[in-house]
DNA sequence: CCTATTGGTAAGTATTGACTTACTGAGTAA
DNA sequence: TTACTCAGTAAGTCAATACTTACCAATAGG
């Protein structure tokens, strides 16, 4: 839930992947797997640890389940990587400047 | 060296304990060390992926390493999100009106 | 030179976790 | 009910990796 969990969540390559698809829209389980070198479970489980994480949502219609990036959670990385970015340049600058250690 | 070689680099969470560490200013190996669990040559080899991810640099002072957060490198994670939220939003919009699955 | 400080590297271990093949379940339609 | 579709779950395997201790390299100072 937190931008740990989330920033732990992409590391991943094919749980990267899976969620970049889902980017441009929404998909089902079965559509996901089919773009992908691995099998249906292994999408299950990454779309699983997605959704623990905050990242994607889950609807179903009928049988399917229809999976979409959460934009909340999106916004909360981009966020943290925003004022992450205040941060480090400003001690990046202090550090050119002060000459400090 | 790509985004994606970032995120990965940040997922273990003592290697995201130290990035952060850094974010507030530059320290050696040593003292990143005292406030962490966790033994120095561990440290030691998250510094060395971090580096390899372009998420810190390094500079000799003595036999003492300095590491610092690396701003480009952050920008670049920043900037993947930026982008990246604005394709799920919108991504997000058009399944809401369009209904299309 | 010898010693101390600082930190990277080697090698081994043990846990994590990404993946597979079953299977189970839930919804739809004849 | 039976059968078909779609997908989550269980269980097991295998590779990746986060960590340890021991060792080695380089610089600074006596």
């Amino acid at each position: 839930m937190t931008y740990g969990n989330k920033i732990e969540a992409l590391g991943p390559p094919t749980r990267r992947a899976i969620f970049e698809r889902l980017a441009a829209g929404p998909l089902p389980v079965g559509k996901l797997a089919e773009t992908l070198p691995v099998s249906r479970p292994a999408v299950s489980q990454h779309l699983k640890a997605l959704k623990a994480a905050g990242l994607v949502t889950e609807t179903r219609e009928g049988t399917a389940r229809i999976y979409r990036v959460d934009p909340t959670g999106v916004a909360e990385l981009r966020d943290y990587f925003d004022r992450f970015w205040d941060v480090a340049l400003g001690a990046y600058k202090r550090s050119l400047e002060g000459g400090d250690a």
